[in-house]
DNA sequence: CGCCAGGGCCATA
DNA sequence: TATGGCCATGGC
């Protein structure tokens, strides 16, 4: 049993509503979740802002990818990266870069399609579900892998074992996924690495409670 | 100077 | 199934 609707109230308390992704289009947004793998976001918008007349699907499509990586030098892994963007676009343009027909596909169908697509894993693939097409997920980040481990919950390693051990507590609220993935990100921001919780942690007084009740049991 | 950032693929055992 | 090497820039 993870507490997580406290965690989340906690972070939405502290941080207040994010309004997540981060974008000026749903297609934006897609190409932004590329190139954010391992990535700090900060080289991302530099990678972005060298695309920014390309920034629609058919520009980006007539692009060599010589040229597509050229422009996403800031964001690294620029090679590779150019090959899965030209990759999602295929796929894209089979529905032809339709959302709104994408948005009707059947939540773990489409999720599935979009892990076929060379280069999107599934962080990708759910950040992509949760901000363009609208399905309620819970996105596994390396960042909620380190706040939950921290707050000493026994998580699963494996990427979806880990997520649906969160959605099977949590209602399938599409706003509440989109906000808490945004809080975990933006909490990560401002929190200290290398301890494990600072002393103005929106999360210490559930670490504290934790501790209490493991050391009565 | 070294470490890390909102991963994922592929080869290997 | 689970590690390990690889891809690469910019900030600190």
């Amino acid at each position: 049993m993870i507490e997580l609707r406290k965690i989340y109230d906690r972070l939405y308390k502290q941080y207040g509503p994010q309004g997540w992704w981060p974008a000026e289009s749903k297609f934006e947004m897609m190409i932004g979740a590329i190139l954010v793998q391992n990535t700090n976001w900060t080289n991302v918008e530099k990678a972005l802002a060298n695309l920014k007349l390309h920034l629609e699907p058919k520009a980006l499509g007539k692009l060599s990818n010589d040229t597509l990586a050229k422009l996403i030098i800031p964001s690294g892994y620029y090679n590779i990266k150019a090959r899965r963007i030209k990759s999602f676009l295929e796929w894209f343009q089979t529905y032809n870069y339709d959302i709104d027909k994408i948005k009707k596909i059947d939540r773990n169908r489409l999720r599935q399609e979009l892990l076929n697509i060379n280069g999107i894993g599934p962080e990708t693939a759910d950040v992509m579900l949760l901000y363009a097409f609208d399905k309620a997920i819970f996105v596994v980040d390396a960042y909620a892998r380190r706040i939950f481990n921290r707050l000493g919950y026994d998580m699963p390693k494996s990427y979806d074992g880990f997520r649906q051990k969160v959605e099977l507590e949590l209602p399938c609220d599409l706003k509440l996924y989109n906000e808490f993935h945004a809080l975990i990100v933006e909490h990560a921001k401002v929190q200290c690495r290398k301890k494990p919780l600072c002393g103005t942690c929106p999360l210490l007084d559930i670490c504290a409670q934790r501790i209490e009740s493991s050391a009565k049991g």
